[in-house]
Formats: C-alpha cells, sequence, structure tokens
RNA sequence: CGGGAUGUAGCGUAGCCCGGUAUCGCGCCACAUUUGGGAUGUGGAGGCCGCAGGUUCGAAUCCUGCCAUCCCGACCA
C-alpha cells in the first residue's frame, strides 16, 4: 500500500479521497464543495477534451461559447426544467461591493439588479434564446453546436470530481428540422461517448435508456452510458438527451419548412463532464495509486536513471535522449526524471502513484548488458529486456496495458452483473455482492420509487437493443417483457 | 436541510478533564555520507492553538456566541 493512502477494501471513499490528493490531480479549495484541480489532474482532463472534441468536429460540430449568466426569466420558460434546477442555482443579485466605514466590504444595497441573474446549471436555456434569433427557415438547419465550459449546481452534498458544485463539461446543444434528425443525433452522441469510455478510458459502458423518473429536466427521452465502479456502485458517465419540440416552444423558436409550414424546431443535447475523472479513478486504480490507461496518461513513459557518479548519468542520458527521441517520433509521451533531490525508490512510488503505465529504470548494470528494466503499472509486474527495439516493445507494450486494463474492467463487470428474480435474492445481492442487477421491473414509476425507498437502488437504464423476454416484476409480480439494469449509484 | 465529527507549524497529531505561551512524527532548509524499491547522521527554521467576546494576575485549556470543513443520509452529472 502506498504511505498515506487507505486500502480501497477498508474505506473505499476515503481511498479515493486519499488517492486524488496524493496523486496531485487536486485539492480542495477555500470554497465549499469547488474544488482546486491541479496540473496533473488538469491534463488529464485536458487529453479527455482533446480526443472529445476531435471527434465532435469528425461529426460536423462547432465550438461556441454562450454566457456564464442566465437572465432569471429564461428558467420559468419550460416548466420541468425549472422544477429540475430551480433547488441548485446559485444566484447574483448585486453587481458592486462597497466600505462600509469601519473596514468591512459588504454589498452595495443600492446597487441591486433588476433582474437576478442565475450562474448557468446547464445552457439550454440561454442557447434556445439565442436559436431564435438564428433560424428562419429549413435551410437553417441543422444546428451543431458544442460548448466547453464551467457550470454550477448547488448541491447539497459533494464529493471530488463525482460531484463538485462548479465542475467543467462540455455540453451540445443541436436544432433539427424533423424528430428522426434529431433521434438519430441522440443516439450518434450516445454512441461515441460509449466509444471514447470503452475505447480510451478502458471503461467498459451499458448503453441505455433512462426511465421518465431518472430523465433530465425537459428532456423527452434520456440515454446513458452507465458504468460500474470497483465497490459494485454505477456511475452515469454521459448522457444524451432527446428534447423533443419542448424548449422551440418555450422559446416559440419556430421554423418554415420545404412545405411552406411553420413548426417547431427539434432538440438534443448531451455533455459529459470531469466527472469523467473520478470514473477513471474508481474503475482502474488500486491501493498503490492511480492507474490510468496508456490513452490517456499526461505521461505514458516515465525513465528512472539509476547512478553513483555524473559521469554514469551522462552515459545514460546520451542513451536516454536517442530513446526518448524516438519514443516521441510514435507519439509517445516520455518524462525523464534525473532529479538527483529524490532517490530511485522515491521515484518509483511517486510515479505508481500518479499511475503513469510504464516505468523504465537503467542502471550501469543495463549499460553494461545492453538492457534496461521495464515495470508495468497495471500487473506491477518487471522485467528486463534489450535495448535494442525497446521503443517498438515499449509501443507495443503500451498498446497491451490499455487491452488489459479494459478486460480487468469487463471481466469485473461482468463478475458483479447478475440475473435475479426474486425479491429476496435482490435485497441479498445489494448487500453481498453489489453491482448492476438484471431484474424485471413492471414499468410503473411508482414500483421504481418503491424499490427505490427500499434498496436504494436505482434503474440505471433499459439497455438499448435489450432482449425481449416474459416476466414478473421482482417486486410487485406484474409481468413484464424486458428486464432492466440496477444498482446503487453515485 | 437532518445526523455525526473535527478545527493546534505545509501535513498528521499530543496537550484540554485538573489554566502557567505547546508534544511527537512526516515534510522543509544546510552540510556530509548515500543512490537497482519510499536513505542516514548532525545542525536548523517554522505557531495570533479556526474567529470574536467573557472569566482570570495569567486561557490551546474554563464559559458564551459565531464561522468553516469533512463524513453519513435525503437531492443530483
Amino acid at each position: 500500500m502506498s504511505k498515506g493512502v487507505i486500502s480501497k477494501d477498508e474505506d473505499y471513499s476515503q481511498w479515493f479521497n486519499d488517492l486524488i490528493i496524493k496523486s496531485d490531480l487536486a485539492e480542495y479549495s477555500p470554497v465549499r464543495g469547488c474544488m482546486i484541480i491541479k496540473p496533473y489532474g488538469y491534463s488529464v482532463w485536458e487529453k479527455i477534451q482533446a480526443v472529445l472534441d476531435k471527434m465532435f468536429k469528425e461529426t460536423g460540430h462547432s465550438n461556441a461559447y454562450f454566457p456564464l449568466l442566465i437572465p432569471k426569466s429564461f428558467f420559468s420558460k419550460e416548466a420541468s426544467h425549472v422544477e429540475g434546477f430551480a433547488k441548485e442555482c446559485a444566484v447574483v443579485t448585486h453587481y458592486r461591493l462597497k466600505n462600509d466605514g469601519s473596514g468591512n466590504i459588504v454589498v452595495d444595497e443600492d446597487a441591486k439588479l433588476e433582474e437576478e441573474l442565475i450562474i448557468r446549471p446547464t445552457s439550454e436555456t440561454i442557447i434556445w434564446n439565442t436559436y431564435k434569433g438564428w433560424i428562419q427557415s429549413y435551410r437553417d438547419l441543422p444546428i451543431l453546436i458544442n460548448q466547453w465550459a464551467n457550470v454550477m449546481r448547488w448541491e447539497m452534498r459533494t464529493r471530488l470530481f463525482l460531484r463538485t458544485s462548479e465542475f467543467l463539461w462540455q455540453e451540445g446543444h443541436t436544432a433539427h428540422a424533423t424528430s428522426e434528425e434529431a433521434v438519430a443525433e441522440t443516439e450518434q452522441m450516445l454512441n461515441i461517448y460509449a466509444d471514447f469510455a470503452e475505447n480510451w478510458m478502458a471503461l467498459p459502458v451499458v448503453k441505455g435508456r433512462k426511465t421518465p423518473n431518472e430523465r433530465f429536466a425537459g428532456a423527452l427521452d434520456t440515454y446513458c452510458i452507465e458504468a460500474l465502479m470497483q465497490d459494485g456502485k454505477a456511475l452515469q458517465a454521459g448522457t444524451s438527451h432527446f428534447l423533443g419540440q419542448n424548449f422551440a416552444k418555450a422559446f416559440d423558436v419556430k421554423f418554415t419548412n420545404k412545405e411552406n409550414v411553420q413548426d417547431f424546431v427539434w432538440a438534443t443535447s448531451w455533455g459529459v463532464s470531469t466527472r469523467l475523472i473520478g470514473a477513471l479513478i474508481m474503475a482502474h486504480s488500486d491501493d498503490a495509486g492511480l492507474v490510468l490507461p496508456p490513452k490517456l496518461a499526461p505521461i505514458q513513459v516515465v525513465i528512472v536513471p539509476i547512478y553513483k557518479h555524473d559521469e554514469e548519468l551522462e552515459n545514460i542520458t546520451t542513451f536516454v535522449n536517442s530513446l526518448s527521441k524516438e519514443l516521441r517520433s510514435k507519439d509517445i509521451t516520455v518524462k525523464f526524471d534525473k532529479r538527483d533531490t529524490h532517490r530511485p525508490g522515491a521515484k518509483f512510488a511517486e510515479y505508481e502513484l500518479k499511475g503513469v503505465p510504464l516505468r523504465v529504470a537503467i542502471g550501469s548494470r543495463d549499460m553494461q548488458n545492453g538492457t534496461v528494466e521495464l515495470a508495468r503499472r497495471d500487473t506491477k509486474t518487471k522485467e528486463t529486456v534489450n535495448q535494442e527495439g525497446l521503443a517498438s516493445h515499449i509501443e507495443a507494450l503500451l498498446e497491451e496495458i490499455q487491452q488489459n486494463i479494459y478486460k480487468k474492467a469487463a471481466t469485473f463487470r461482468e463478475e458483479n452483473t447478475t440475473e435475479v428474480d426474486t425479491w429476496d435474492e435482490f435485497k441479498r445481492m445489494l448487500d453481498e455482492q453489489p453491482g448492476f442487477l438484471s431484474a424485471h421491473w413492471d414499468g410503473t414509476p411508482e414500483t421504481e420509487q418503491k424499490i427505490k425507498d427500499e434498496t436504494k437502488a436505482t434503474i440505471r437504464c433499459i439497455p438499448l437493443n435489450n432482449k425481449q423476454e416474459e416476466g414478473k416484476c421482482i417486486l410487485t409480480g406484474k409481468p413484464s417483457t424486458q428486464r432492466v439494469l440496477f444498482a446503487r449509484a453515485y
């Protein structure tokens, strides 16, 4: 176990917190519920951003930016939307401070805003208010826009990366001429998220749809990707919403179609957040620290020299410089840590904590033998290999590590996904072996709520392309046509 | 918003019951010896004891009030 990090079997949530702090991803800030994302953590976010941004652009989307502040009146226009977000909005009421004469800075009551401004919890309202001015004809459609931004939701209880008051995300907002086109967009973005989760984050996910209870406020249909964490709890990793004509109606966004008939515009919105970093940690890491998938690791390979004299270091450095150059030409991010203020053992521990996928150690012994020592973070195994052909070997190894991390997570999910058919078994599994429970449900919100009240388990999703089969609801025994996925969730 | 806990050096803590300006460890700085898994020795620096009042000759310690954070619930990406 790493120093200062509690074992994840002992206290999972403490382990998660310790890991984030010790690995230098983030720290607490003076503001309740808001975290400081440190350079190492931010570089993971930048990696995520870069990949997703490319995927969005390849599917025809452009980036834009809308204001942080939204007039309060905008929120009252879409009824279920305001109901969903009203309880967690920060509000700006004044625009000036003043000195009260005894050295205290106070709000200047004379500087009260005519209309209060809401710090965006999401941007549908200001964007649809804007789209109204952009859309007159079917020729103006579709509008395919994404924004990288921060949002604020005044949550009762926060958790580093998983639920902070302020968080970073991207939110896509698209406008379409037909329902079919909007649904296709919703599904396309869900597939992009799933592709990203599985092939970049090495995180297997279930694609599905939310029940009406769990839908986004203002959506007709919410699609999601659900992942399973190592403690058996589920995490919603991304959502894609089909908003129908709700926002177009609320903001009066009409267009003239090819038949010269006025119609409301069809909408989607979709987003993923810095929560993905939380998912990355919870899905793969261990008691020694983070385990980052090579494709998202800010440092993919770290090289640690082991030497007694400057002369040896020079010798090693010459070799490392040419190796680094070769690795960089293969787009592999490499760090050569030749600090002489830390001993090798301390560096080994540090990079394990930070989840660097591959470590290369080179000492005089290696230089004599023409070898290096390679240590994998995912398996914690070491091997001595020849310097000849090293760059290609590393390249292949990184790919293998990526696959292995995915496979491990996939196996875990498989072993912790269970079909249950009785209420007793359902409750027993939640307590004894938490994970995804695939069970029949009678399709009513009342039953869903009752199950939640009694077990804290929610319907994570109705998986896409779900097998249709006859069955009886786990709680009420009423007939059901398909199984849905239950779990306790973050 | 309910329940629980905690605020003492950068971090983790002792002291508090029984008042006398603060303990230990890690980290930090200097020098030396070290360097294939978290080095060792010697010397050194660092504190408005969460904030504001009160009691007292004297408060980290006793009293009152406040503030903040964390954890567990309900709410949520």
